[in-house]
DNA sequence: GTTAGCATGTAAGGAGTTACATGATTTT
DNA sequence: AAAATCATGTAACTCCTTACATGCTAAC
């Protein structure tokens, strides 16, 4: 699940797994569960779902298309292969899910996943931004006269940020560890 | 100054501005400054350099090649049309200065760039980064039941995120305030 | 001796955005 | 009456990364 474009399949398969919807519907959900940043446009969902559709992952639901006389929507739901692959996706903790893009994604389905691959991904991810971390302070060490205080100041904010996100990684790892079957933070 | 490839000809442009290099010095410099994260490749870098030597605002220099008999480096440096483009673009703030990226880029070469234009850049960050986090708000409040405790946990931290770095921005618009001559964050 | 760093480039491919095309319905 | 939201799609374009190609020097 290295590519971006794996990465909104198993968005898309992981929405439809909580039952079907259409395309619109779908992609102000994936908004809203990426956050505001990173948003996706039409012109990469639609294509995305005809993809799936073609390698039978999910398939149009026979949806009455009349009713009140709107433009008709197209509902997709999962195929059992579909949920197969995203059941086989879900259940396992790569590399690569330490990686910005593809550790949200797999954290905004962290309810659908197994308490030690939520474990492992945490302490990937954790250890990833820890690394980077670590050769960001040595590279402001290297060359602090290249800096001005402009960029200084840039460059500890970012540090700063990275820092927070490791306590934050922390703090839910520890909560993991202290009850294994609790979805963990509290609303 | 919208498109990414504005933003690395700008980048390029000012680390010029201190002194002719080659590009791989380039790219080393451009890869600290703007931080471990988006870094990038010679893929990009190169044909860059190629397209701003086309556009007459960036001239090989003529290095000795020899010295110690390694590869020779292609230096570059500014020509005088470079240097009035960048001084050009430093001296405006465009509302696209608000966006990630361009953000990131214009905060880097904040040490040429005047204090009014710097008030402006953070001042449409600030107001930028407001909004969204307004929005993200308001649309997490609105379907709390669609989430469950991980996706609040992941909306939440990223709220908390881009709380702080309000935070920070309003703290070097007051410093700039305070002290309009200076720098503002001390090293 | 072999890994890491210095140094420059190209070609192919992947991913996604923008702009366009179209039209109904609901809210202001 | 206009603007926002619902709703689906395509084509062109932009941009960047990966992989390849090449070779020297310094450090371990």
């Amino acid at each position: 699940m290295a590519r971006r474009a794996d990465l909104l399949d198993f968005a898309i398969l992981g929405l439809l797994h909580e039952g079907p919807t259409h395309g619109y519907d779908l992609r102000r959900r994936l908004n809203s569960a990426l956050g505001p940043f990173r948003a996706l446009s039409y012109g990469s969902l639609y294509p995305a779902l005809k993809d799936l559709t073609q390698r039978g992952l999910i398939a149009q639901t026979t949806e009455t298309t009349s009713a009140t006389g709107r433009r008709p929507r197209i509902g997709y739901e999962l195929t059992p292969e579909g949920k197969e692959f995203f059941d086989a996706a879900v259940s396992h903790a790569g590399a690569d899910t330490a990686e910005d893009d593809t550790f949200a994604v797999r954290f905004a389905f962290f309810a659908r996943t197994e308490a030690d691959i939520r474990r492992l991904i945490l302490e990937g991810r954790r250890h990833r931004l820890q690394e980077r971390l670590d050769a960001a302070r040595a590279d402001t060490r290297r060359k602090r006269e290249e800096f001005d205080a402009w960029s200084a100041a840039l460059a500890r904010h970012g540090e700063e940020t990275a820092e927070r996100e490791v306590r934050w990684l922390s703090e839910l790892i520890d909560a993991e560890r202290r009850h294994p079957q609790d979805p963990g933070p509290q609303p």
